[in-house]
DNA sequence: CTGAAAGCGCTTACAG
DNA sequence: CTGAAAGCGCTTACAG
């Protein structure tokens, strides 16, 4: 009842180990490794007294040695473009707060839109042999690609999906959403229809590609209406644009921003120029971002599931990660049409 | 020349390791080692030889096993209450950027603001022994406290900073901010100034204080102008409260929200209402944050350097993991007061 | 279902 | 300035 471990001299870090546990509970280190990690072919009888030793002695497993003794950490690795825009905040915070009860820690990398940051990010996390991996999309470097797939290490793609049998994705169709609200501003009797966009990562590509099909469908596409611009978005940017379109294409009665923060600038300036919304042009968001539904008038947008995007995915990997058959290769979680005043 | 590392059998996991770029490069394992780490005492021959041979294994380092082998890891573990305020965004941008060159990981650990979590987060991360540790402001249970300083990893607060010595700060006087702003808005003729705060963090509480003590020394302090409400901070929850406040004390003449988007959404709320801006009642905000030169009145506020603070307190911390002296244990890096049109 | 042995890839502590 | 030995705390692979 009382064999508790005596402390030790040399390197020891008198930290409790596994080899204590099983010294208390009398089975061996192995049968204590199997249990805390849940294999079913431990009699219930030591398994309980393992845990009761563990609980007792407040036993932590070290995660670098079991790293190193299976070549798999405990982390998993997160790779998101930008924490500037809300929506991967939202979706990390999804995905830790799943994986953290699970016992898995985040490592979070910023690819800032760059493939080279991302081939950077993904040599420094696989080489610590992670136990999963989430990215954002399809678009990297064949490099990048070709490092994920040696790897061998459980992957799961977001925001985004795809058929392709053997990649894992959860998102949602950009395409469609697109579509769905530039038909919304058709519907609404629009005749010139803008696309404004910034920073051109390749989701606001197929966002493009949507409200081109939506008026090549009614026989409304016109180049002239596209304003593809790389910088980062921002409020900022988005008043700036604004301005701009409506000073080179004063006809333009609509514009259906890439995202909200533009929109949110776009509707701002809109204010400051008394040019009335939305009867004098209509404007719409994607994504549905915090203060769109407090603007003046309210913002309509998409809104786009993250949270729930990072939900699912973490528990896809989840299933990776512990080796069992994952049929359903690709979720769409799809998107909801949130019509406010703005339109 | 050419004794490659022969691939070995059994457990072996393929990886080019530290033995064999001894092997390669003629020198024993230990000196591979020191040599890696830095290490003054090794002779500048076998140096360049072992920086040759890694070169050409393209090896790299098992933190695993450097960090079970050293009992310390080479994680940096950094815990902010909230992702969901843009402040926090960016200090971590700025921490993670200066730590990555140095060949550290970021460790991300968000408390929402509440005690238990940073505990388990603190408990989680550092018995993974990082190698330092990067805590927001100095409000924190006596447990977690208590676990920082016995797990004697090196530790440096943000935000917020004392001149305790062996605590390690940078940050600014959230206090003097607070009290500057206020005053600024007393030389604007206010009579009636407000303190609008959401979350209630120890931050906002001493903004609280720097409010009482410039309006206290006005002689114009009355308790029924303060609001204090402990729900998160949004553009909405401003509106809201801008609302409310004007219900209730339709003779305030000035509002200081402790943050920009209750401020942003305060002068929403304005608009909508038609109430004039800053001719009825003036708004000011707290931190800058995207979008507040955008408003229609442009936002007045107080400019917080995240940034450098982040930047800052990660060479600080690096000297401190480095073991070397670092005489200078609090930082102050100020505020400027940013007078637009709001007030 | 259980265990003794070996090993993962580094660094520490001790010599020289 | 350099190195041989031991060890960090786990898990793998092999037996029984």
């Amino acid at each position: 009842m009382s064999e508790l471990p005596i402390p030790r001299r040399g390197r020891s870090s008198g930290r409790v180990t596994l080899d204590d546990v099983a010294r208390v509970s009398g089975v061996s280190p192995i049968t204590v490794s199997r249990t805390l990690r849940g294999a079913r072919n431990v009699a219930p009888e030591l398994s309980a007294r393992v845990h009761e030793a563990v609980a007792r002695l407040g036993y932590v497993p070290d995660v670098a040695a079991r790293a190193l003794a299976s070549s798999r950490s405990s982390h998993v690795a997160v790779l998101v473009p930008s924490l500037t825009n809300a929506l991967f905040v939202e979706l990390l915070e999804a995905v830790q707060g799943t994986l953290m009860p699970m016992g898995f820690q985040t490592l979070i990398g910023v690819t800032h839109y760059q493939a080279a940051q991302e081939e950077a990010l993904l040599r420094s996390y696989l080489s610590q042999r992670p136990a999963g991996l989430i990215v954002t999309g399809f678009d990297r470097s064949d490099a990048a690609r070709r490092m994920i797939e040696d790897s061998g290490v459980p992957c799961v793609h977001v925001m985004e999906t795809t058929p392709i049998p053997g990649i894992y994705s959860v998102g949602l169709s950009q395409h469609q959403a697109a579509r769905a609200i530039t038909r919304h501003l058709l519907q609404r009797g629009r005749q010139r229809i803008a696309y404004v966009a910034g920073q051109l990562d390749p989701r606001v590509m197929q966002r493009l590609q949507g409200y081109r099909q939506a008026l090549a469908d009614a026989g409304r596409y016109d180049p002239a209406l596209e304003v593809l611009d790389p910088s980062p978005t921002s409020i900022a940017l988005g008043a700036r644009q604004f301005e701009a379109l409506l000073a080179r294409q004063p006809d333009v009665d609509a514009i259906f921003f890439c995202n909200d923060d533009l929109a949110q600038g776009g509707l701002l300036a809109a204010l400051r120029h008394k040019i009335e919304v939305p009867q004098r042009v209509a404007i719409a968001g994607f994504n549905d971002l915090d203060g769109s539904d407090q603007m003046l008038p309210t913002l309509t947008t998409v809104r786009t599931p993250r949270a729930e995007i990072g939900t699912r995915a973490t528990l896809m990997l989840a299933a990776l990660m512990r080796g069992d058959e994952v049929t359903e290769n690709t979720v769409d979680l799809g998107f909801e049409l949130v019509v406010r005043e703005s339109t």
